[in-house]
RNA sequence: GCUCGAGUGGUGGAAUUGGUAGACACGUUGGACUUAAAAUCCAAUGUGACCAUUGCGGUCGUGCGGGUUCAAGUCCCGCCUCGAGUACCA
């Protein structure tokens, strides 16, 4: 029988979903195995071959981790809100339900058809109130908790509000924004509402003012990772800052475990290297300067202390509290104007005219502590209110974005570190700011003469004594948004009495979204569900009517996987100290910023509460490297109809147009599909070349607008899941970005072909026997095992796939249809090609899943040589081969190199001066 | 600007981590089989007008220039190019 792909893998699919044979248990004493993929928002377009890269890989990896004998927990889910569903509902009225249903519905079945042995059983998504209950859930504990310092964890707020009758805060050493300290008297005399304005400081999900990322477009709010170069990511609209209340989680309480976290991790390092850069640590002095003729102090955040004698003015953010009462009456009018004008700047103005110099005079000073010198405040927008304390000391000697400012307005530049050897310069002629990493301290009183390194220490000793700062730690991370004004997301479970906001009661679980008439705002600006009938809890107190953004529901979706159908909890305690954490979880370097710090954070929090066991919930992480499309262009002559060759195109003045891939095949264009492709085409003329017309070729973004979107329907339809497997794998490196090109695929698929025919001649005849193996074919086979296991072991898929095609090539060369040797070749290849070695399976005379069956291992006896080609080298250039026993002694070697027939040529007139023999490897002769 | 990757035939890529560069596959060319096509099989395929040219060979060759070494795609120093991320972070 031939190789028929396509009823051998509709029949395995149906056996395994079936005879549920990837359901996973919690199973003690078994060793558990989790492989998790990051997974799919299912949009509308379906998915192409770049999505199942990673989810190929993983399934192989599975399916190799069950053969070698481990309770393997391989689920998948969908993260199903999200805004182009909504987006979708805003044009045409679908309710996103409907559209997300039908998106998902579509994904299953590609999914489906590739054969993935995934536990369905414990699917999940995140717009299912059965599980946004668990994140509703999660954010009420956020809500009653905070973040006690000295215990370095999060801690119910109960114990708090217990600390604030007894003692007040004066004890509390919380992470919390700045507070003033009441005693116990204090705070049991506050009102309700002021002890909850109080507390709303302290919890770890909050209510604030903040200067958010506003995107008109989408009408909505979008965290720091949802925002690139001052664009929406989703559908790239403008992105201004805006002050808003909205809530946020108090994810900064965390920057030092998260940052410690990494070193316990198996990610690559250019991955903990963004989350690294993301978290932004660094390390220096709160200095307080001293404002002449206020009260008021500013408090700075500086990693130079030891340039502090430099520090010639200072910068205040446009949004600095301080600025209005700053200003003296000469300048108010201007610097008003000037606040005004950097705060009306949207992202997008501010990063495209980074060069540009701007800035206003307050009209006052402060006093340097250490050198007493007056110096001059300004306010500009260089300086970002988000950052440190949103002020600057201004060292323009040795700061180039100072020095900048300084030059612009005629300030002084002091220089106080002069490179070791180098004299001071006359900062009058510099073009530039002084490099200031390494040096020695001039112009610094009690600091010259010290190294930089010496002067940090020194300065910030200084500074302590005088009780005017200290050492401190700064951390670039921002609280994260919560809060999205849009309708499809997570409802908050909080109403408001009085104004402030409380927790529902988790026995009202799930909150769920209500029906709307529109997918709008109010006319009022309120937010989607603010359109919502009876949006008010039982006792008529008004819900929330923000939802949560999308990494709410995405952030611990691996936790419930765990123990999806619970309904007394998020998930058990035995589900999660049996699973505990995911051994490999494979996914794109998209998420290295969001998804991957807010669900550390999360798990974290878990973790504080006892609820999870492990710190960390990610043990390894691999990225897959992107799918790159490979467009396909013609050449139009220049306001013509006229197509040339891609060869003669430079004989004209034409325009390259993309050309749908279908139609393309080796980058040889079929021009009648092509002219019946589009209605300004239909009377195309070509110019060819060779009787073919050669399209061009580029590599890009794979996008339906550039005609290059390969979808693996069709290549399935033609080659069979199990072809695309293996050439997905067989294209590169997993984690390595890589062009799609469809001509390959043939290869993989011959080879299935030759594997197949090891078993059936081309008459359908079964040509297995029993015989046993020669010393040969054990080699082959042998050798195959030992590279296969040693590949997947370290993730590289594509040497795997081409050790498959080496050993298939010499069993038929050797003619083996040797049982022995054909079962243990079958076995090793069914993680990568899953259908047809069950198929195969069944053929040999086995029952039921060849998917437990015990992986091969290799036996050395078998691979053991009894001679070695040794390649000879002649001053590093390989000459000739020599075979010799491979126990031969080192000295016998050489003296077989040398006297070797080939080697007389190499040896003639020459002084041999060195022999280098590395046994079973190489052997090197330098002459001269 | 900073951080991290990556540069190997016509193409995707391999090289046991310092030891035969180009595995495996695609493509191309030629051939076998066939009425023909498909499928299958076999062979050739980095470059060059530098030596030899009757063949075997030799020389050069992993982005560029140096270096270390018996030996470098791999290690070190200095560049170039491309890609990704990030962006006034004090």
């Amino acid at each position: 029988m031939a190789y028929d792909f396509n009823s051998i893998e509709k029949k395995w699919q149906q056996y395994w979903a079936h005879n549920k044979v990837f359901k996973a248990e919690t199973a003690p004493g078994k060793p558990k195995y989790y492989v998790l993929d990051m997974f799919p928002y299912p949009s509308g377009a379906g998915l192409h071959v770049g999505h199942p890269l990673g989810y190929i890989a993983s399934d192989i990896y599975a399916r190799f981790k069950r053969h070698k004998g481990f309770n393997v927990l391989h689920p998948m889910g969908y993260d199903a809100y999200g805004l182009p569903a909504e987006q979708y509902a805003i044009q045409t009225g679908t309710h996103p339900e409907v559209t997300t249903e039908k998106n998902i519905k579509r994904y299953r079945r590609q999914l489906d058809q590739i054969g993935f042995s995934f536990d369905w059983d414990r699917e999940v998504r995140t717009s299912d109130p059965d599980y946004y209950k668990w994140t509703q859930w999660t954010f009420i504990q956020l809500f009653n908790s905070w973040y006690d310092k000295s215990a370095d964890k999060a801690r119910a707020i109960d114990l708090l509000i217990g600390e604030f009758a007894k003692n007040g805060n004066g004890e509390v050493n919380a992470a919390c924004d700045g507070l003033e300290v009441f005693s116990a008297d204090r705070w049991n005399s506050y009102t309700e509402a002021e002890q909850q304005n109080i507390l709303m400081n302290y919890r770890l999900a909050y209510l604030k003012d903040t200067v958010v990322n506003w995107c008109p477009a989408l009408g909505t709010v979008l965290a720091n990772d949802e925002v690139k170069e001052g664009l929406s990511e989703r559908g790239g609209h403008p992105v201004e800052r805006k002050l808003m209340k909205q809530w946020l989680l108090r994810i900064t309480a965390y920057s030092q475990r998260l940052l410690d976290g990494l070193d316990t991790i198996d990610w690559t390092d250019a991955l903990k290297e963004s989350q690294k850069n993301w978290i932004g640590r660094s390390e220096g002095a709160s200095v307080n300067f001293d404002i002449k003729g206020h009260n008021e102090i500013i408090e700075v955040f500086t990693t130079r202390p030891d340039t502090l004698f430099g520090a010639s003015f200072m910068v205040l953010a446009p949004e600095h509290e301080l600025i209005t009462s700053l200003t003296t009456p000469q300048q108010k009018e201007k610097v008003e104007d000037y606040v005004k004008w950097a705060k009306n700047r949207s992202e997008r103005e501010r990063m495209t005219e980074v060069k540009k110099v701007t800035g206003m005079f307050t009209g006052s000073y402060a006093v340097n502590p250490l050198s007493g010198n007056e110096i001059p405040i300004w306010t500009a927008d260089y300086v970002l209110a988000g950052y440190g304390t949103g002020a600057i000391m201004a060292v323009p000697g040795h700061d180039s974005r100072d020095f900048a400012f300084a030059r612009h307005f005629g300030l002084p530049i002091i220089q106080v570190v002069v490179g070791s050897g180098d004299e001071a310069g006359d900062t009058a002629t510099w073009d530039d700011s002084y490099d200031s990493k390494e040096g020695v301290m001039i112009n610094s009183g009690f600091l010259n003469g010290m190294s930089v390194k010496e002067a940090i220490q020194a300065s910030i000793q200084k500074i302590e004594e005088m009780e005017i700062g200290y050492r401190t730690i700064n951390y670039r991370l921002r609280d994260a948004i919560f809060s999205r004004q849009r309708y499809w997301g997570e409802p908050f479970p909080i109403y408001y009495k009085d104004g402030m906001p409380y927790a529902l009661d988790e026995s009202e679980l799930p909150l769920k979204l209500p029906p709307v008439d529109k997918f709008l705002p109010t006319e009022d600006g309120d937010p989607p569900l603010a359109r919502a009938e009876n949006w008010h809890t039982k006792d008529g107190y008004p819900l929330e009517t923000n939802t949560m953004p999308g990494f709410a529901g995405s952030s611990a979706y691996y936790l419930r996987y765990m123990d999806p159908h619970n309904e007394e909890e998020y998930f058990s305690k035995e589900a999660n100290e049996y699973w505990r954490d995911v051994d490999l979880y494979i996914g794109g370097d998209e998420h290295a910023a969001g998804h991957l710090i807010y669900s550390r954070f999360w798990n974290k929090f878990l973790y504080d509460l006892g609820m999870v066991c492990e710190e960390e919930p990610f043990r390894k992480l691999i990225n897959q490297g992107k799918i790159q499309g490979r467009s396909s262009f013609v050449y139009r002559i220049k306001g013509t109809n006229t197509f040339v060759s891609k060869g003669l195109r430079k004989d004209h003045e034409t325009q390259a147009l993309h050309v749908d891939i279908n139609m393309v095949d080796n980058d040889i264009l079929d021009t009648e599909a092509f002219t019946n492709w589009l209605p300004e085409y239909k009377n195309a003329e070509f110019v060819l070349e060779d009787g073919h017309y050669y399209c061009g070729h580029e590599v890009e973004k794979m996008s339906k607008s550039k005609h290059n979107v390969q979808n693996p329907d069709a290549l399935i339809d033609k080659y069979g899941a199990d072809t695309l497997r293996l050439y997905e794998m067989f294209l590169g490196p997993l984690e390595q970005d890589k062009p799609w090109d469809t001509n390959g695929i043939e290869g993989v698929f011959r080879f299935l072909r030759k594997y197949w025919r090891l078993f059936f001649d081309e008459d359908d005849n079964l040509l297995l026997n029993d015989e046993n193996p020669t010393d040969e074919e054990l080699k082959v086979l042998h050798k195959t095992i030992k590279k296969v296991n040693f590949d997947i072991e370290r993730f590289s898929f594509n040497t795997g796939v081409s050790a498959f095609m080496i050993c298939v090539n010499e069993l038929s060369d050797l003619k083996c249809h040797k049982r022995e040797i054909l079962e243990q070749l079958t076995i090793l290849l069914s993680p990568y090609a899953p259908h047809i070695t069950e198929e195969i399976w069944q053929i040999l005379g086995h029952s039921g899943s060849i998917s437990t069956t015990a992986y091969p291992v290799h036996n050395e006896d078998y691979l053991a040589e009894n001679s070695i080609e040794y390649p000879v080298s002649f001053n590093g250039k390989m000459r000739f081969r020599l075979k010799l026993p491979v126990d031969l002694p080192k000295a016998e070697i050489e003296r077989a190199a040398l006297e070797a027939e080939e080697a007389q040529r190499w040896l003639e007139g020459k002084t041999v001066r060195k022999i280098i023999v590395v046994p079973g490897r190489i052997i090197n002769i330098v002459v001269g």
